[in-house]
DNA sequence: GATGAATGAGGATTCATTCAT
DNA sequence: CATGAATGAATCCTCATTCAT
């Protein structure tokens, strides 16, 4: 090794060490963060637990975010937002039929968001939207529309492609989201401190809605469903 | 009359004011508690705002709960009644189809608890379950059991006559309750505060969730529906 | 005495106390605050030693003053702007001659403003109008423009009773104002922490600028100056 | 040229740009900070702010000055240097009449102190003489004493030629001296943030000052002024 | 010498709770 | 019983200063 080799080689590491550092933080914080809103909620959450927990000073954490409700919006973005790019492209690039690409949407779903931590943030934003309504325009913005938005084209391709009967997408969007919805909420609300006999297994509540769903708004030539009857009700 | 009678009943008559009075406090101030708790959350709503909602002062209000506490928990408790004797009944004597009971069991729900202000108790209670988890087990025990058992009572209705096919009926209580409760909580949050482009109808929402759950469910002789084809995913 | 007199002059009795401790609290309160705020500026002023200081708690200090920016306005108009009816009375009702009227104002300005605690919260203003931006337009509102509104009216009567030469009085404003801003500044500065062999004597200082002004401006009829050549500079 | 030399001759280089810019460093740290200290206080001042304004980091301010209090001091300190012998000998050499030498004087400060940053010193130290008061003394002995001395010799000089009437030059000092510090601390507060319908114009201000002055302070056969009658007020 | 990440004391403001009246 | 003035612990955020690199 050379001596200029040896000095940058010092230097880089060096400075490698410090960015190391510096680039880990945020994401440490982000984690912390990310633990503690979906505890406690986003009021109770305090600035310096935060930062204890990601083995910080108080005044390190506004280093890197520069209020309580940046803090937050970094989570959801970290944990959520950041999600859509990769389901719209996985939605761009699906050949199967519409019922299989919304099936998968669910699952997919459920692996990478409803499973993890960050099922915890809509929970919270139920809670907090009213106190918050910044955060809430926000969360409506960031995570609400895309996600309608994601859902009604995958609405409007099985109607276009003939796999599903002629519908309100606006409103069919709803009953595709809800037991999502529903799900983040229970399991971080009822579903962390009650012990109950019958417990809500997402997996199969997921599974069962789903094929009530397609079997509801499928026509017959595309997964088999029958007619709607027109006396409803 | 003399002096001292005068006196005494003056006396006598604002004692009885208060008293009357007295007795009705509690109530008011539950009443304007869980407005707010409600509205804002737990830790948003000030013990003062309770108070003068309710027309009295501060001071009142801890006399009559010792802390906030627990006058959430008093709120909670007394609004948490027994509908589901009414409702028990209906179901032990109706009889029409179990897809009709079951539309006129959501259609009353939405009518006597989600249009009214009951809504708020499960919204408040799913935001605030984890931080008040003996609260948390008392709703699981006097309303979220009640009410499972209640539905799984008609389902079980439904196979029982051939209405329905054969289900695990724990499961898929989760599939008509979870569109109510979802319904409450979106109404206490998102839906009070965001004004989105494709706002959701709780009743065409809850008809079509309850349309596309029976042709889901239902043997085709039952409701019209199609078999349910074998091959899922 | 009878008993309902007894009754009503106890209860007067308990509300008087209640009462003059809460009508008190407020001067008690912007008294110390004046004192804190000439002495160490409006940034470096705690809101708790300003409570301390009236024996009182923090809260308390905000329970009347709802922040401190609100506090420091309370200051000024109970220190200053006040003081303009009384002036404009004694300007509308006055009857001797405008030269008079001025050195009248000038030794009643110093009398009650220059002379007391007061004349610190002008010297305030000049240090920290830029940074508190809307206590600086606060005071321009409140003081700054009616105190110039009030001399020009004090020139413009002159002038028009053809004791004072025509002049704009927009500009001359500041020949009778900056004598006393300057008295104001430099008592609060480098006066309260320098001695000097040659101390500025205020009431000379006043006295002096208020002759050297008037036979400046005054016509030769008036207060006997002569007219000003036309050769300036 | 041999590596080793490259090398050196290259760190060579470097050594001097930074030996260079090294000495430069105070210089442009105490630039930076009179403007800001100027515009915004001391209180508000960040230290940050400075070395960013001085192109350096924020920990090259903390080793050239210990405190921000040094750097406070070092300010006034570096911007008060030697104006007055230049002064002196332009008085000591002035051939014309004394009312002449004193609009030359006064025209002079305005373009040489009162219209450059300079005058910023005098509005900081009123501004923060009562928080520094070695300081506001050492200000007192290299500024305002010398200052008044000056001013002191050139009325003397008209007294003694016959031209000013005779008077206490310790009080009639002041009235020279007080129009150009309220000058520069008015154009550097209300000045620099109110938009008033009525603004200062200096050097109309400073003329007017001195006309009106000189016709009260003049002789009758000096610069054409009446005599001043007797009949005070 | 120079850097800038990290620190933590400090300050305005809020609000549940107390208690003298 | 009822009141509401008073309290002070608790919380977000700032910024001078330090120090590892």
């Amino acid at each position: 090794m050379s001596l200029s080799q040896f000095i940058s080689a010092k230097k880089a590491d060096v400075t490698a060490k410090r960015e190391r550092r510096k680039e880990a933080r945020p994401g440490e914080l982000l984690d912390a963060a990310l633990d503690l809103f979906v505890e406690k909620g986003f009021a109770a959450t305090h600035a310096e637990e935060v930062a204890k927990r990601a083995g910080v000073s108080k005044g390190t954490l506004f280093l890197y975010f520069q209020t309580k409700e940046d803090l937050f919006k970094a989570v959801v973005r970290a944990n959520i937002s950041g999600r859509f790019q990769e389901w719209n492209d996985e939605l761009a690039h699906y050949e199967g039929s519409t019922p299989a690409l919304l099936r998968h949407f669910v699952t997919a779903w459920w692996e990478r968001v409803g499973a993890t931590r960050a099922s915890g943030i809509t929970k919270l934003m139920m809670s907090e939207a009213r106190n918050f309504p910044e955060l809430a325009a926000f969360y409506q913005r960031e995570v609400v529309e895309p996600g309608q938005d994601l859902v009604r084209r995958i609405l409007q391709r099985g109607v276009d492609r003939g796999e599903f009967r002629p519908m309100d997408t606006n409103q069919t969007v709803y009953c595709v989201l809800a037991p999502m919805i529903f799900l983040m909420i229970w399991k971080h609300s009822v579903g962390a401190c009650v012990n109950s006999a019958h417990l809500l297994v997402p997996e199969d509540y997921l599974a069962a809605q789903m094929e009530t769903l397609l079997h509801g708004v499928c026509l017959p030539q595309a997964a088999g469903a029958a007619p709607i009857p027109e006396n409803k009700t």
